[in-house]
RNA sequence: CGCGGGAUGGAGCAGUUCGGUAGCUCGUCGGGCUCAUAACCCGAAGGUCGUAGGUUCAAAUCCUGCUCCCGCAACCA
């Protein structure tokens, strides 16, 4: 008696800044899958939400002069407008702020320690005084300091309490291997190879560097950090281990984790473990997506990009944004996101495609018979093939919806749009229209078209939730005939249906004057010229005396060959004439410049520095380069004319 | 030899499991139609399927070497 359930989440977004097109794309698919499993009727649970505390927002918080709740207050209210605006129908938004979550998370807490998977042990790093921070290794700067103020650092333990991991090692290897749990499969040996193989390290779970977050219970100078108070919330917003909810039976374990491959691995690896600490059942999919790539780069301020989903959004519709960005999306790869891909998207798919076809029928509709179709019919050649494709498209569909492969989903929709523009020429109503004796004809090809839009919008609306309501309305499609059971069959529509002309659903637009106009929008959102300018120097170093300085020998060389250091993306291997003998130098400067820049050119490098290797390459010194504003390093070239072996005091 | 993915007409992709006419969307060109949002329908051009070999009657597909790209890991000394 009881309905099947579905339950599908979005990571908890952290509100560190504002939400951005990145949010929707795993939002907004999310919301169709959603949808449409309500749509099939299933009971649903959608989850989204917000990861509230850590670090970050507390220093954040404290910039803007507000208490960290002020400022997660803030933010998580611009998270629910853009929901709202997008026609996100979630069914519970969680914050890791809200009350019963944070006793969730603490009895959660306590319960691992309980049980032995949670110990006390010491994190050591590079501690920064002034800061207060711990920074590993790869975090501190060039010179080996604090990134933050450039300050020197030191080695330092903080009691920290750790998640052991290596017991689950073995389940979860076999769950990403021999399971369909990851979406796509294929990213499965990558993660087994690099984080299980080498052996699972324990994980640092507490902090007492920072207070916004959960206390932990039984030694509250510690609070949770990020793993478990932010990947629980996916429990206990079904009342885990909390009164606020009783749903957990109900919905768990989830049908659909869907997440941006940049936080798979937490979802891949640490999420079952915690799981499997817990001894509750695991999730049974999770979906990765890729990034949305702006002309083929990271999303920038760079002109040419337009993001905000407010902005697309007036311009074109939610819909039209949400149909763009799931039908790009593959599981797994990146989508490409230009203002010329979206319109000429939206252009050939919704306005040419879909909108014409109810446009130009409906149009038909009321010019031979007055909006309302009579009862008599005569079948004709053509039918059979669009009938029998429309009635087989809601099967495919739910194929590629339970494969959580919207793209695949849309196309299935879409070719039987184009199918059904093939059936007007085929048929070509408008020469029926002329004779007076083909009239039950006509009324056969055009009811036949109609029946196929229903079809076809109803399979589309937990996409477009916005405007398939239109679509229903100039059609004739009252809400009884609105439904998943009725979009299996055909015939649903009344033989007398009368449809109801109305507003272009998807006006065509001119992409080079939109072009034009989105990059006037970007001209004047772009940022200000001083924000660029804007650049702060760091703090200065701590004093040190002449004598100090006379340590450090930097001398002049002359770039005599110079290569990428292979699987290496930021290394290149330099052979300099030093004056004395010659040596290689290792750099991390690919980035920016190409060996045939550098080569004969006269650099400054730390003559003394202890050689290292870095990526198996010997580097016996530093070449000296400046941090420019852009976030890269500009080299430091002295005059040309100076000698190799030259001193610089 | 760190791990993994990829290279297919102008662009973006499918096809590779279990070899046998190379397909889709967009774009371009030509034609048709006029109900419709300068939309729709049909047709054409355009690819030695990254490269060099091998297996085979037959290779985009299987095997080997190589080049280049992208992710992960590592890495700005």
């Amino acid at each position: 008696m009881d309905k099947k359930t579905f339950y599908i989440t979005t990571p908890i977004y952290y509100p560190s800044g504002n939400p951005h097109i990145g949010h929707c794309y795993t939002t907004v698919a999310c919301d169709s899958l959603a949808r449409y499993k309500r749509m099939q009727g299933y009971d649903v649970m959608f989850l989204t939400g917000t990861d509230e505390h850590g670090q970050k927002i507390e220093e954040k918080a404290k910039d803007a002069g507000i208490t960290p709740k002020e400022y997660v207050d803030e933010k998580v209210a611009k998270f629910k407008k853009l929901w709202s605006y997008m026609n996100i129908s979630y069914d519970r938004y969680i914050r890791t702020t809200d009350d019963y979550h944070v006793k969730a998370v603490q009895t959660i807490f306590s319960r691992l320690y309980e049980k032995g998977y949670i110990y006390k042990g010491e994190y050591t790093g590079k501690y920064c005084t002034p800061c207060e921070s711990f920074w590993t290794e790869s975090q501190l700067d060039e010179n080996g300091c604090c990134p933050e103020c450039h300050r020197e650092v030191k080695e330092a333990k903080e009691e920290a309490y750790f998640f052991k991991m290596s017991p689950f090692a073995e389940r979860i290897e076999r769950l990403l291997l021999d399971t369909d749990y990851l979406r796509p499969k294929y990213r499965a040996q990558e993660l087994v190879n690099n984080f299980i193989k080498p052996g699972l390290e324990d994980l640092c779970v507490s902090r007492t560097s920072f207070k916004w977050g959960i206390p932990v219970t039984f030694d509250e100078k510690h609070v949770v950090y990020v793993w478990i108070d932010a990947l629980s919330n996916y429990i206990t917003a079904l009342g885990f281990e909390n009164d606020a909810y009783d749903d957990y039976k109900k919905y768990w374990p989830a049908d659909v984790h869907m997440v941006a491959k940049d936080i798979m691995r937490f979802h891949a690896i640490i999420w079952p473990a915690m799981l499997m600490a817990l001894d509750e059942p695991l999730p049974k999919h999770l979906a990765v997506h890729g990034w949305i790539t702006f002309n083929g780069q990271k999303m920038s301020k760079s002109l040419g990009n337009v993001v905000d989903p407010f902005i697309l959004g007036e311009r074109y519709g939610a819909d039209a944004i949400r149909y763009h960005i799931m039908r790009e999306m593959a599981l797994g790869a990146d989508s490409s996101f230009s203002n010329e891909i979206m319109i000429n998207r939206i252009n050939s798919d919704l306005a040419n495609g879909l909108g014409n076809l109810v446009s130009r029928t409906v149009a038909m509709a009321d010019k031979y018979f007055g909006g309302t179709l009579p009862a008599e019919r005569e079948a004709g050649e053509f039918d059979d093939e669009l009938i029998a494709e429309a009635t087989a498209l809601r099967a495919k569909v739910d194929g590629f919806v339970d494969e959580t492969q919207i793209n695949n989903a849309l196309a299935e929709i879409f070719k039987v749009v184009s199918r059904a523009n093939k059936y007007i020429d085929e048929t070509a109503p408008w020469v029926l229209g002329k004779d007076e004796s083909k009239k039950a004809r006509l009324a056969s090809v055009l009811y036949n078209l109609l029946d196929t839009i229903r079809i076809v919008s109803t399979l589309l609306s937990p996409f477009m939730p916005t405007d398939m309501p239109k679509v229903f309305e100039q059609i004739g499609a009252d809400e009884g005939t609105i439904s998943y059971e009725n979009a299996g069959k055909f015939g649903v529509l009344p033989a007398n249906v009368t449809v109801h002309r109305g507003e272009i659903i998807f006006p065509r637009i001119d992409v080079d004057k939109e072009i034009d106009e989105l990059n006037k929008i970007i001209g004047d959102n772009a940022p200000k010229a001083d924000d660029n300018d804007a650049f702060t120097p760091p703090g200065l170093l701590p004093e040190i005396t002449i004598d100090d300085f006379a340590k450090i020998d930097i001398r002049v060389a002359q770039v005599k060959e110079c290569e990428k250091v292979k699987k290496s993306k930021k290394l290149l291997c330099l052979q300099l004439d030093d004056g004395m003998g010659g040596r290689q130098v290792v750099s991390g400067i690919a980035e920016w410049y190409k060996p045939e820049d550098l080569i004969g050119k006269k650099v400054m490098i730390i003559a003394n520095l202890k050689p290292v290797k870095l990526c198996g390459v010997e580097s016996n010194g530093m070449i000296c380069a400046a941090d420019n504003k852009d976030g890269g390093a500009t080299v430091i070239f002295p005059d040309q004319s100076l000698p190799n072996g030259a001193k610089v005091r």
